[in-house]
DNA sequence: CGTGCACTTGACAAAAATCAAATTTTGTGG
DNA sequence: CCACAAAATTTGATTTTTGTCAAGTGCACG
């Protein structure tokens, strides 16, 4: 990735998200910049960059939600604590993304970093007052909360599958599209998450993903190269799975 | 209901949502109306008023999406249109709801009238126009989507679950919980959709709902005095089903 | 009042969950 | 860099559950 491609890219929050209302882009799917470099240095200046260590819990679902984060490096896992000690994984979230989401002034759901991660942190309070002053952030913002519904329903057609095969790649569909969306090398899909967590986004048991995997590559579908770095050999037939999630 | 309880009911559009940020409100998980009066009239200068027949489609995901829908009164169901002639639910909308969201300028789904319906058509242009202008009403709007966000969330939730009368019995009380939060009497709950489209929404077959439901009156959980109309007899042994969706 | 569509029910097959054990990978300290 | 321990992944055998398909029933609408 050359600056020029993502100049954005840079240590000021970023808000990436696919446009809403105008058709025919350049390349349909691509991610855009939200925010223009003066609204992301004025947002900058509310903003602490902040550090976890992979493995670390960035917040707990239910206490106070005082700050809202956007990443800048690493991936994190946002998930919902069952009873029986197991966890329903509402989503991945990559470089660009925004969380902490309250519900009545409490976090929504509870979220851990998979991988090392660098994020801006935001104080709720300082973000009221400027998205009540600027309303062209608050548009982006519209966009950015559209873009994750529709992750959000996609997650839902995908968890409404039956079958194990399908699923699975409908989850490698998904990261390849957000991997191709965030301009990242797209010859080979990066899976930076454990079995166990694909298990618990896709509402299998971990097993059943890792038969999967093995399934789909004894089929000559896909080959792993190892754990975390999956390619698609047979894209026909990989299509073919993957129930179509495009529009009509 | 009063018109003193529900004083923002009249015609004119109106965005139903449970607050964000204020907590500790008089009865938690009840709807507010995010919009005052002064800004449901003017957003009612660029509506109009259309009605359509039970079954009647109103779009179809891949249209131009030029018009905005709010419910006055009705159930209306937004789906997928399947490959082989199933579809996938992503959502029921009932009085006060919003819908018409787009991607790229197109319809992101199919939305279906599935009673008569009475709807507020708001075209985008106007209201694209009317959000540039007004940073309280884009407010209002920012927080319907996380509304609408969490409710996707809790959707997946749902989907994730495998036993098909943990899912009947969160349906049932996502439908018991919305039916509060309108207002509407609760001692029992109105099911206005079929069992084929409960079955859409929840990830299983109509015969499995059906038998859900069968199985939960015959452990006396529930009791069906119609085929749409549902009274929760024993409490705990129903709360004790649904996986719990509350914080923490 | 009849016809059609929605719902229910049954028998069977298919699929994944569960439980548990074997194997590989990862991380750590020497 | 290697050995070891801990964690993650894979695999197998069995069980549970729901999907499938089809037939039967009943409600609702014209």
């Amino acid at each position: 990735m050359t600056p020029a491609t993502r100049p954005t890219s840079s240590y000021a929050p970023a808000l990436g998200a696919v446009d809403l209302w105008t058709s025919g882009t350049p390349r349909a799917g691509d991610m855009k910049q939200l925010l223009s470099d003066a609204e992301r240095s004025r947002l900058a200046t509310i903003a602490s960059l902040t550090r976890f260590k992979k493995g670390a819990v960035i917040y707990r679902a239910g206490e106070r939600a005082d700050a809202v984060f956007n990443i800048v490096s690493g991936v994190v896992k946002a998930y919902r604590p069952g009873a029986d000690s197991s966890e329903h994984i509402t989503a991945f979230l990559f470089p660009g993304d925004v969380f902490g989401l309250s519900v009545e002034g409490l976090y929504a759901n509870s979220t851990k970093a998979i991988t090392p991660l660098t994020a801006y942190q935001l104080p709720v309070s300082a973000l009221q007052s400027r998205l009540l002053n600027d309303a062209g952030l608050e548009f982006r913002v519209i966009c950015k909360l559209c873009h994750e519904l529709r992750e959000a329903q996609r997650h839902a057609f995908l968890l409404s599958q039956h079958r194990a095969l399908t699923k699975v790649a409908m989850f490698l569909q998904m990261l390849e599209q957000l991997q191709a969306a965030r301009g990242e090398p797209s010859a080979e899909i990066y899976l930076p998450m454990a079995r166990a967590d694909i298990g618990e986004y896709v509402g299998m048991t971990a097993a059943a993903v890792s038969r999967g995997f093995r399934a789909l590559a004894k089929r000559g579908v896909i080959m792993t190269r190892d754990l975390r770095h999956v390619k698609i050999i047979d894209r026909t037939s990989f299509e073919k799975l993957a129930a179509s999630y495009g529009p009509s």
